[in-house]
DNA sequence: AACTAGGCT
DNA sequence: GTATAAGCCTAGTTG
């Protein structure tokens, strides 16, 4: 599999060591391009991030670039998973409870919770005569920020049903409508995701690709447009110096023990795990186990466990396989009724639910 | 066991 | 002087 890169490099070596690729990249081949990253321990970095930058620079990038995309793929999912199928014909996961620190669940041995969303979740087939439906919390985080923060203008997007990408374009771009292009939208999406994570303007500038003074003024925008969530920010940070914990909407707390550190990027670090942590976990730790709790009773009241299995459950998303008869139709709207009933908010939940074969060709199902 | 890299929400 | 966007798990290399 790496022979084209042997010959374009000139010798043999181990492309799966990142220190031998990058004496390969920087020493014998002389590659540069300004920015180019270190590594957290100093060294070169071979990254992706790093390697697009080098993409121009010589062939031999693209060929490890699309060597280490096929190399992932085969030695994490495509080699281990079959020989983890057992006699059923089943594949089964560890589903932790004390895993995260703010109350996700997480997957291992196989971890389920990261099969790429490409042709490897083909490999994942209904039973016969069952069909797989997928039901995912619509933007639920944004939608709890909203909630948490009280910010009016979040809230009536999302009770107007609009596009929340797109209505954040329009206010932090200064665009109407229908000047909002695939591009805008992009970027809008890359600040939503980006506010939920506590992120500054010097990585806003580097997500968006725009200059420090652009980044600000768009940062700026955000907040001025959504005043709560600033307040929001601000209140739980204070929180967290005083009492040392954060917690949900649901009463979850997480800690913090470096949040009043001397060192300025040490408390930085803190204050951003301390504003995402009640949004994480209210959102996929709260609401979700919730959901699975009352999904379950309503599949018990309605004599549908036969029927019905729950197979995983991804954060903001229930994977669910369910028999192929009269009863399908009715069970996927049980299952995405108790979803959205799991509590009364001041944002509606919203389920997005697609149904299939496998796990790879999942169509929309109203 | 540490480090690097990369898959997911 | 240090980093700059949250939370996970797994594989391969290195020493």
């Amino acid at each position: 599999m790496e022979e084209k890169i042997w010959k374009l490099a000139g010798e043999k070596f181990n492309v799966n060591s990142p220190k031998q690729l990058a004496e390969i990249l920087f020493d014998k081949l002389k590659l540069t391009v300004k920015g180019l990253k270190k590594t957290s321990g100093g060294a070169r970095s071979t990254r992706e991030s790093e390697l697009l930058k080098l993409r121009e620079a010589h062939p031999v990038v693209e060929s490890v670039l699309s060597y280490r995309e096929l190399q992932k793929l085969l030695s994490t999912y495509i080699d281990p998973l079959p020989k983890r199928v057992d006699v059923t014909g089943r594949l089964h996961t560890s589903l932790n409870q004390m895993g995260t620190t703010t109350g996700r669940l997480s997957s291992s041995n196989p971890n389920l919770q990261n099969i790429p969303a490409t042709e490897v979740r083909r490999a994942f087939v209904a039973s016969p005569g069952y069909k797989l439906a997928s039901f995912d919390y619509s933007q639920i985080e944004m939608r709890v920020l909203a909630w948490l923060s009280g910010d009016q203008e979040l809230i009536k997007i999302f009770k107007n049903g609009e596009d929340i990408h797109m209505a954040v374009a329009t206010r932090v771009f200064g665009v109407s409508e229908s000047e909002v292009t695939k591009e805008i939208r992009r970027r809008a999406k890359v600040i939503n995701f980006g506010v939920v994570y506590g992120m500054g303007i010097t990585s806003l500038q580097k997500n968006l690709n725009s200059t420090r003074e652009e980044a600000e003024k768009f940062y700026n925008n955000f907040f001025e447009r959504f005043p709560k969530i600033k307040n929001f920010f601000e209140k739980t940070k204070n929180e967290a110096r005083q009492k040392g914990y954060t917690t949900t909407a649901y009463g979850r707390r997480r800690y913090f023990p470096m949040i009043n550190s001397p060192l300025s990027y040490v408390r930085a670090e803190a204050e951003r795990m301390a504003v995402n942590a009640p949004i994480q976990g209210t959102a996929t730790a709260d609401i979700i186990k919730m959901a699975m709790r009352d999904v379950d009773a309503g599949l018990g009241e309605n004599d549908l466990r036969e029927s019905c299995h729950l197979l995983l459950q991804v954060h903001d998303e229930l994977l669910y396989e369910i028999r192929d008869d009269k009863n399908f139709d009715k069970a996927v709207k049980l299952i995405k009724e108790a979803m959205i009933s799991v509590d009364n908010l001041p944002v509606p939940l919203v389920i997005n639910t697609y149904t299939g074969k496998n796990w790879g060709e999942m169509v929309p199902c109203v």
